[in-house]
DNA sequence: TCAACTTTTTGTCCAGGACAATCAATGAAC
DNA sequence: GTTCATTGATTGTCCTGGACAAAAAGTTGA
């Protein structure tokens, strides 16, 4: 019967679903490098065992960020962990003010304290303004929440609960910004197709929307013949794309540049979000974003370009 | 080079995304019955052509509602088409001022001018009030362009925007509505594995909000297991579980009988989406909804049993 | 330091067999 | 006539083990 709220060991369609690694790509593992090795059941189908899964979860972000599965699939769990650490977030500026307010923050999502969390969420908005906010407070919270679900410390449900409070907040935000009629420049927001994270388009948008550009996202996934497609339709200045600490590099360096090629000249790419963080100088003609804070001085110089481009 | 942007058809990997049909099964179909039978490229690996890709869409949506492979497998694409039309909503009830709204907002969507798409659906809503706009606008017409995606007559890229325009002004609309603090009952919300459709969750929270009822959102895609810890973590009423037309209805039921038995007694499974329409006898204990109207309706029969449990 | 070449690593594809779970049809019992 | 068990076909997913192109790493020469 299989039942799922008793798990034994996840078949490996369930892994797949998990880790993001192709059946295909599991049994070649298997053969070649004796892990992952699941127990079998009575059909001989195998089982992995949570453990086993855990540590593919983490080669899986690894992998993504360069390192070979043959060099990091013997070691153990904790060495991975502090491999990751390592190569994330370089490092907390120690503001004891805001890390208590963090550390507050995280025991909300923990304890689903859902009213303490919106509240202290709101306020923190109020106190700083949207931008302040988005890139001070949600982004460097955002990565806090993510390695620590990756760690093992927070359900993925504990995870969402935080995601859909950052949303209910910042969509609320900027649908109340006064939004220029016209205002330029038009900016296209979206992700690939397989980049499911929209919060880092939600984020985006909060900074652009407060510099009275106009903003339309058209959420996650969308294919690149689509948003080529969308710049004949409508007149954008601008396509932004994000991507997540998720996303593997080189498709994000590849879709990119295929994108660059296909969209007319005078529409500017940006792209931003820990996926591709270090990849400029493989890109050309393609705005890199290493931080958000540089999306207001770029929308500034957009301006500015423009205005000596007309006189 | 494979450039995705110049598509002389597809790779196998790339129809199992778009299709949600597995690579095996798509092979199993072929040997079987001959269908898909795509191209080979030099180096003998399958190349789907765009037809046969729009004809297996079809056959997956078919399939999910009960009907067998191997009966409608050979069948052409309008027969296809017409079979889905004839499962599909009922009819509309051809109130001429809503469908001429209806098809006014399909062209805004279609010629992707946001501005107007905003503006339009957000004078409803104020015409309407929050629970009227979601069960007589938002609801039919997030059907209608789900068809039409269907049919192809619209880009994933514009369902996309009208989705993100609806959640804009939804999520708005929900934060402002009182939020009685402390209101019962206390409704988690969510969507199972699987089920990327956020919408529909949007649209009940926005059918609870306004009964002052307090509504979490756990966003989309919740391990059972997170499902049921989160009820011991926090204290619910109900948890309320929403399932879009794509998603089949087998897994719905089982998923949801394996809830059922693994939450605690007093509280409440709600469950409802165009997946379980008609399973209702399938599951007990499982209160199906089969229109969004009846959410209110219930909030206040919830409080009414309450009531006299307590006396 | 960079470019061009070679080798190794790695993910994905293929074929074709197997089988349990599901569905449909049939028959028995109430 | 409806319900329930039995049988038989259908269908999705898993298996093994081989193959190979694309990417990365290593090597050589300017």
């Amino acid at each position: 019967m299989n039942n799922p709220l008793l798990p034994a060991g996840l078949p490996i369609a369930a892994v797949e679903r998990d880790t993001g690694l192709a059946k295909d790509t599991l049994r070649v593992w298997e053969r070649r490098y004796g892990f992952p090795l699941p127990a079998r059941d009575t059909h001989g189908e195998r089982v992995y065992p949570p453990e086993q899964v855990d540590k593919l979860r983490l080669i899986r972000r690894l992998t993504d960020l360069g390192h070979r599965p043959a060099k990091i699939i013997g070691l153990d769990l904790s060495t991975l962990t502090r491999m990751l650490e390592d190569m994330g977030s370089p490092k907390d500026p120690a503001d004891p003010e805001r890390s208590a307010q963090f550390a507050a923050i995280l025991k909300f999502v923990r304890l689903h304290l859902h009213e303490d969390l919106r509240r202290s969420l709101q306020q923190q908005l109020m106190k700083l303004g949207l931008q302040q906010f988005v890139s001070s407070v949600v982004a460097p919270l955002s990565s806090l929440i993510g390695d620590a679900w990756l760690r093992g410390e927070l359900e993925i449900a504990e995870e969402h609960l935080f995601t859909e409070q950052i949303q209910n907040i910042l969509r609320a935000a900027i649908s109340t910004q006064p939004m220029a009629q016209g205002g330029r420049p038009v900016v296209l927001l979206t992700t690939f197709p397989e980049e499911q994270h929209a919060l880092g388009l939600l984020m985006v948008e909060a900074m652009i929307a407060p510099e009275g550009a106009s903003c339309i996202s058209l959420g996650t996934q969308t294919p690149l013949e689509d948003i080529r497609a969308a710049t004949d339709a409508a007149s954008f200045d601008i396509v932004a794309v994000s991507f997540s600490a998720a996303y593997p590099a080189r498709q994000a360096v590849e879709g990119l540049r295929s994108l660059r090629q296909s969209l007319p000249e005078q529409v500017a790419l940006w792209a931003g979000g820990a996926g591709i963080r270090g990849c400029a100088r493989k890109l050309t003609g393609v705005h890199l974003f290493e931080s958000l804070d540089a999306i207001p001085v770029a929308i500034e110089a957009w301006r500015h370009q423009r205005a000596s481009d007309q006189a």
